[in-house]
DNA sequence: CGACCTGTTGATGTCCCTCAAAGGGGGTGG
DNA sequence: CCACCCCCTTTGAGGGACATCAACAGGTCG
């Protein structure tokens, strides 16, 4: 196709800024092909030498980090609309492994013409620094969660986050948003052990049902009440 | 003085990538000001509508989070080159509370002529999101750190990180350096209790000693060990 | 001098980890 | 078509790491 951006549909999405037609235009050129990868693919290993960065197009994925003892953390997942790759920017060396919990699509950024992004449009620029801030914010949150909450209140936490992101990108489908991970994922994604993850999702079976990859939430009030948060949408922000 | 930029001391230390005489130029003349701080005052607080990001020049102080049980986490620790306040750039509300651990000095940057700077300097606009990146790397690890490591690992990492970052910007005098804070502040950083926190730091007097307001390591080899890190200087990065 | 803050140490409790085992699909091969 | 295995989920039992409670010492300040 002759203008994948134009007919991206993540675009029209009301949590991403609009693009000028410019901007389109611009983008269409920068891209540098799209990534299809099937569940369990990885888009990157740690220590890899990264060249490229992506946007998710469609599909869920994660970033783990793996430590010497066997440890594993999962450090953020990855939805549509999320840029990945960029914090191996500077060591060139890629911290952590990208992989994709289902089939995945990502739009592909060659690194080397990012200099050539900051000079030609500023905009598109500035949108990926916002997007940046974005993801700084979020794993701020994320410390927060980890050194401060239960773990009934982080379970509650990841499920209210992750089902309201899920909804902005318009995966809601009236019984739930998909989430195709396992339990051993959101454990390693709280810094919890499976088996108490596992009761604690027990606990909140009547505010929240995770079963066969789909999520939903049906008590969110609770929810936050538990997690400490108040209910809110994500905030507006770019797309890359 | 009508050079601040060009006579500024941290742009001389081998951690910061150099300026372009251009760049210098620029920098002198988008800086607002500088930003005087007293021990326990605050940069900016949760909630703040921010106008302004800002760069450490000299001093520590750290971003906290509150919850409404009371509990504190501390996000990261402010050291001399950091950029603060970028993760409010989206929603104009601060997520965070910063506070100086001792008289600080910060370089003051007006959030309003952040699109100009795009415009006008790629170079520094790829300076600024180059340091949003390393930062988020940082939080990634300490995310990890806070999921997957025990207390003891978990001061054992922080002292050895804290060390190597500020040794990196020349704090280094020969029988420590300095660190400001109160053993609360590294108990709420690391998700532990206060006591808890005494304990191990205790346990760890034999290879890091950290009194008066001084830190220092003495058997970086054995933290490394315990903290599962590999011993390795903080990466070069820009300033701003 | 007393009030307060920080650091230190001991005692007690508990949240969560580890170990263990069983049940339910889904896939493969006999 | 059933046997077998593997992965995921689920549940119970026991133990350990860390939180909480409590008390004291030293330093600083009013």
């Amino acid at each position: 196709m002759m203008h994948p951006c134009k007919s991206c549909a993540l675009r029209k999405m009301s949590i991403f800024l609009p693009f000028s037609e410019s901007e389109v235009r611009f983008m269409t050129e920068f891209r540098d092909g799209e990534v299809h990868l099937e569940t369990g693919q990885t888009l990157y290993h740690e220590g890899d030498d990264l060249n490229f960065f992506y946007t998710v197009l469609s599909g869920q994925g994660a970033r783990y980090k793996f430590l010497p003892n066997g440890g594993r953390q999962l450090v953020n997942f990855l939805f549509p609309g999320d840029l990945t790759g960029l914090q191996g920017l500077l060591e060139g060396q890629a911290s952590t492994t990208a992989v994709a919990a289902c089939p995945m699509v990502l739009c592909r950024f060659r690194k080397t013409r990012l200099p050539e992004l900051f000079r030609t449009s500023p905009s598109r620029a500035y949108a990926l620094t916002w997007v940046a801030a974005v993801e700084e914010h979020f794993l701020g949150e994320t410390i927060t969660t980890l050194g401060q909450r239960t773990a009934l209140q982080r379970i509650a936490w990841a499920l209210l986050k992750i089902h309201s992101r899920l909804t902005a990108v318009g995966l809601a489908r009236g019984h739930g948003v998909p989430f195709p991970f396992r339990q051993r994922d959101l454990a390693d994604a709280l810094g919890l052990s499976l088996v108490h993850t596992n009761k604690m999702l027990a606990r909140l079976r009547n505010q929240a049902q995770w079963e066969d990859g789909v999520l939903r939430i049906t008590e969110a009030r609770v929810l936050a009440e538990i997690a400490m948060v108040d209910l809110e949408e994500p905030p507006v922000r770019p797309l890359l």
